[in-house]
DNA sequence: ATGACGGTGTGGCACCGA
């Protein structure tokens, strides 16, 4: 029975639940990672979710940032963000996920944006971006079957963009930044929606101003990443860019890996 | 260089995102 695994930035649980239900019911994957809850713990929809068939493992904030772990299967050895980082903001959540096929560890991340190079938002990024590389690798020792997901803010490539040229050297397109992408794919990790021939242009956010969206001015920066254990399963993965057509949609939308 | 759009907060706008 083939196992989905789902990554997206919702900007605020509190307004896209409906949506989050309603894609559910449509796509009922195994397990969703969710960014940017923009929510106290206990405003966290734990009943809602659960009459839709899932357990949740989260990690909320006042405003900014929060995580979460949605699963129709048991969750379990949760770690709440980076345990090598002192960090006030709620950016990761990792836990195994006993599925029928097997134990499977999964991270999910809302990785730093960073603002600009030269800022300490962007200092912030990279120190944080070296403390997750650190915390995967150990993650990735204890349980070789593991999925990174989450909201990079990172193009990996300049086809992950629709101005590569016109951003270079910007944020989501410097050369540090990629670079760290790159560190984490060395540690074993591969970029599941480059491991099938894809359509050119495609993207995960778009800009809410300047009509992004219609003019398909986007970025790829949500991202799925597979172990090595498990690259040779993986059979699909797609994003999902109808949610951005919904009324009051999220910037970002949904990224989906099938594992056979 | 700036702001455009959208979410949040205890606001009358500012801050942040990407």
């Amino acid at each position: 029975m083939p196992m989905q695994i789902a990554t997206w930035n919702i900007n605020s649980l509190t307004v896209r639940l409906p949506q989050v239900l309603n894609w559910l019911a449509a796509h009922p994957v195994d397990v969703l990672g969710l960014q940017e809850l923009k929510l106290t713990d206990d405003k966290f929809p734990v009943a809602a979710l659960r009459t839709a068939g899932y357990e949740a493992a989260f990690l909320g904030q006042k405003t900014y940032n929060g995580v979460a772990l949605l699963s129709r299967h048991p969750l379990r050895d949760v770690v709440r963000n980076l345990p090598g980082l002192e960090d006030e903001q709620a950016r990761v959540i990792a836990a195994t996920v006993d599925t029928p096929q097997g134990a499977l560890r999964v991270i999910n991340g809302y990785f730093v944006n960073g603002q600009a190079p030269g800022t300490d938002k962007f200092a912030y990024k990279l120190r944080w971006l070296e403390a997750l590389h650190t915390q995967v690798q150990a993650e990735l020792a204890a349980h070789p079957r593991l999925v990174l997901v989450g909201d990079f803010n990172v193009t990996p490539e300049d086809r992950d963009s629709f101005d590569p040229d016109g951003l270079r050297g910007t944020i989501h397109h410097t050369v540090e930044e990629r670079q760290h992408f790159q560190a984490l794919l060395a540690l074993g990790l591969s970029d599941a929606y480059r491991l099938f021939e894809q359509p050119e242009k495609s993207y995960s956010w778009w800009d809410y101003r300047m009509l992004g969206f219609q003019k398909n001015r986007g970025l790829r920066i949500d991202h799925i990443l597979v172990s090595d254990a498990l690259r040779s399963s993986v059979t699909a993965c797609h994003i999902d860019r109808a949610p951005r057509k919904n009324p009051q949609p999220s910037d970002h939308t949904p990224v989906v890996v099938t594992l056979g």
